[in-house]
DNA sequence: TTGACATACATCAGATTACGATGTATAATA
DNA sequence: TATTATACATCGTAATCTGATGTATGTCAA
């Protein structure tokens, strides 16, 4: 499957890969930084958020490490791996090209500037 | 569901009411306005354009009707009801949202404009 | 005339994904 | 004591996409 109909499926992954580009998090953390950073526009669901943390490791995508806290429930601390790294670059680029195509096809209806029709 | 959630899942319905915004189509005309509009970046393949349609119409947003033609096979037109028209404005009040903050998400790794950190 | 290709509809199995609920457990706060 | 927040995880259900397959018609080249 193209990058783009990834990106079409689901955008949780590279969320959470571009999150974790900032550092290592753990998945509860992981979830709040993507309501945070998107002023609660988006929230992945636990239901969503640790399947998907699973499929990446075992892609390779990530690493994840037992870390004991002196108080409060034991973590699952994810790092990207350098594999993980360059799956982020790719899709963001992929998401560059999705977004600038679904513009385009609604670029009629969103009161932007003019396309330049090719001749 | 809301609507951002909607576009995470799937991306086909907005697409069909933003070509079908210009004038009646039938669903083969649709896929491949979707593909020479966002340059082939984007294509709906036929097992999820026709199921997509039939879902638009049982939700009242597009309605059809058999057209036949002097020569090839007949086709199914489609054309946006108002309601339809509503729905497409929503979606793409949506869509702006959603896009919006997956490039806030992403920002650090999109080497745009930096962002003003709120204090 | 045969085959390939484009048009045009439609369905199906299989896979993936998300949602919402539920469950376990710890700790702080009211 | 009850609620809320932290932190992990799984499950059933629903929705969706992909790719394949099927039916037909029409055109065009070999």
């Amino acid at each position: 499957m193209s990058e783009q109909q990834e990106l079409k499926k689901g955008s949780t992954p590279i969320l959470i890969l571009a999150v974790l580009a900032e550092g290592a998090r753990h998945g509860y953390a992981i979830a709040r930084e993507i309501e945070r950073r998107s002023s609660d526009a988006l929230s992945v669901g636990e239901g969503a958020l640790y399947p998907a943390l699973r499929a990446l490791e075992r892609e390779g995508l990530v690493q994840s490490e037992w870390q004991t806290q002196p108080s409060g429930p034991a973590r699952r601390v994810y790092t990207l791996t350098d594999a993980g790294q360059a799956k982020l670059s790719s899709q963001v680029r992929a998401w560059e090209r999705f977004s600038k195509a679904v513009n385009d096809i609604l670029s009629d209806n969103l009161g932007g500037t003019p396309h330049v029709q090719p001749a």
